[in-house]
DNA sequence: ATACATGCAAACTGTTTGCACGAAG
DNA sequence: CTTCGTGCAAACAGTTTGCATGTAT
C-alpha cells in the first residue's frame, strides 16, 4: 500500500486523538501519540506483549502499565478495537477509516482470515431499531477449519 | 418452560455425551454426566466461578480443575458453546437443540440480551463457500448501551 | 505548583499443571 | 491390575494496582 494514504491516516487520527484528550481533560503526554502512531503503521492485529516487544526494538521504551492504559483510551476514543478471541489473551487493531471486517479463526493452525458482509451491517441495525440499543461496537468470529488443514486431515 | 421438555432433552444430551466418550476412549465418569445434567438444568449463561459456587450450594462437590476440564469435552462434543466476552472471564451456555442466538451486552450496565437472526446463518454459509472454510462454530456480540442505560444520561 | 501519567514491581485473577489417590475398564 | 480422571495446591499468564518519580498544565 502506497505510504503516503497510510501517514495521511496518521495525522487525521493524531488530531482525533488530540481533540478526544482535551475533551476529556486527560493530558497530551509523548507516549500517548507514540502508540498511536505505532499502531497505525503497524495495521495489524496485535496482543500486548507482541506489541510490546515490537516497541523495544524499535528502541521506543514504554512500559506495559502505560500501554494497557493508553490502548483502553484509544478504545474509549473509538481509534482501536479490542478482541477478544477464545485464546487467552486480548487482540487489538487499528480501526479508523479502515475496512470494518469480521474474523474468521482456525481451531487448527490459530490462523485469522478476514473478511467483510454488508448484510452484517443490516443485522445490526435492525436490532438496533427493535430493540433501542444503541451499538457501539461489535465482534464477530467464526471458528472452524481452514482450507490448509482440512487438506491435510 | 415445562419440566417435561427440558428432562427430554437431558436424556438426550446424556446419551449424546455416552456416545462421544464411547467414540473417543474417554472414560464415563459420574462427574461429567452430573456437569452436563446440571448445566441443561441451569440453562443459563454461566462462567465457571459462578457455577462452581451454584454445585457446591446443591451439596455437588466437583473441584474446578474437573470443571474445566469437564466443559473443554463439552464443548469439543458440541454440547456446550463457550464464549469469550471482552470482560476476562470465559463464558459458557448449553447448545443443544436450544435456538441458536447472539449477544447483546451493554457497556454500562453490563447486563446480556440475546436475540436471533436468520440473515447471520445466510452469512456464515456464503463465507464457508467462498473460502472452503468449515465453521464449528460462531460468536456474534453486539457492544453498546442498552435503553435503560440511555435513558438514565 | 499541582495534579496526573509513567515505570516498575508486586498483587490479582482466571486457568492450567503436577502429583498422589481413587475409580473405570 | 492398569490407566485415566479427580482433587488439591502450586504454578502460570495476562492484566491491574500501588507507589515513587517525572512531567504536562
Amino acid at each position: 500500500m502506497p505510504q503516503h494514504s497510510c501517514d495521511e491516516v496518521i495525522i487525521e487520527v493524531t488530531e482525533n486523538l488530540k481533540n478526544y484528550l482535551i475533551e476529556k481533560g486527560y493530558r497530551k503526554t509523548p507516549e500517548r501519540f507514540t502508540i498511536l502512531k505505532e499502531i497505525y503503521e503497524y495495521r495489524e492485529h496485535f496482543d500486548v506483549d507482541t506489541f510490546y516487544t515490537h516497541l523495544k526494538n524499535k528502541k521506543i521504551h514504554i512500559s506495559k502499565a502505560t500501554l494497557y492504559n493508553t490502548l483502553d483510551i484509544l478504545v474509549e476514543a473509538g481509534l482501536v478495537v479490542k478482541h477478544q478471541f477464545g485464546d487467552s489473551c486480548a487482540q487489538y487493531e487499528p480501526s479508523y477509516r479502515l475496512r470494518k471486517h469480521s474474523h474468521a479463526i482456525c481451531i487448527k493452525c490459530k490462523k485469522i482470515f478476514e473478511f467483510s458482509s454488508e448484510e452484517l451491517q443490516k443485522i445490526i441495525h435492525k436490532f438496533e431499531e427493535e430493540n433501542d440499543f444503541e451499538v457501539t461496537n461489535h465482534t464477530f468470529v467464526l471458528y472452524g477449519i481452514c482450507r490448509d488443514c482440512k487438506m491435510k486431515m
